[in-house]
DNA sequence: GGTAATTGTGGGGAAAGGTGGGTAACGGTC
DNA sequence: GACCGTTACCCACCTTTCCCCACAATTACC
């Protein structure tokens, strides 16, 4: 599932964050609203409950020896959570995410192919920023880029 | 079974550690709420009664003339028990597994799939630490990762 | 342009979850 | 058999979460 879009919020004291209605829309319609949060790279990512499936099937095949995946399964199985949107479509984002994210007063959702993401609007800014340097500086992005048909 | 989330709890001076609400809710469909404990890779292993009984099942298995498997049958099982939570969700922690993951005041338990684990605090945001150093320097730990559909 | 519906934010109250402690049963030791 | 430390089972308290309701702001629609 793809999604489209950029939204600004704020979380409140409570830390609720409210989820973009038209994500909503999409995920009522695969598994009653819910779906999974977990925290990467810098922010949280967010998956409707079958792509989270898929994720979750391939985590249980990882070799219990393989020391350095067994990390990574820790870190990210470690992080998720199920969630359903309150009747005011927010959800409550746990403590232990929050402080990951470094969510505290305004929040930025973005759509992203088979997942979205919800970042801290200060460290998304910093993202940005660091991006927009890197594309006129790295040729090879900037090639990269274009390959895509853009 | 799988197990996700995080929780932070801290254990108390009787060497109790809560267990978290999920997870005992999972728990109680399978077996009565019981699971079992065990010492691995510095922290505490806990499997659902049915998955511990497929253990068992091949931990009999391994012939008495491997000397090493044996060393290693020796560690896993002498360091196992079955544990039931009181009615306030809480096990109580045997000294000599509390000394062996380190468990002293704040506790962190994680989900992974097959069970679940109990570590402190202060190793696994270690183990953490360690684990995002790697992702950054190592490609083929992140391409491994990315292989997973992530 | 006015009205209705949708969307986002805040807060109150009930329920659940987590923590600490008291006391009685249990088990091992001298 | 008495004593001591440990475990099991309660009860009580506090914090967090969940489920409402209310309202402001924006958008959609006639």
């Amino acid at each position: 599932m793809i999604f489209r879009g950029r939204f600004e919020y704020t979380i409140d004291l409570k830390g609720r964050v409210n989820i973009p209605a038209p994500f909503r829309d999409r995920l009522q319609e695969s598994a009653q609203g819910s779906f999974f949060l977990t925290n990467f790279s810098d922010c949280l990512y967010a998956f409707a409950a079958d792509d989270w499936a898929r994720i979750e099937e391939r985590l249980s095949r990882v070799p219990s020896t393989d020391r350095k995946m067994n990390a990574f399964v820790r870190f990210f199985l470690g992080g998720a959570v199920e969630v359903v949107p309150d009747k005011q479509g927010r959800i409550l984002v746990p403590p232990s995410l929050r402080s990951y994210a470094g969510l505290e007063k305004e929040v930025v959702i973005l759509g992203m192919p088979n997942r979205f993401e919800i970042w801290s609007l200060a460290r998304w800014q910093e993202e940005i920023g660091r991006f927009e340097k890197e594309v006129h500086e790295d040729l090879g992005l900037a090639r990269e880029i274009s390959a895509l048909g853009i």
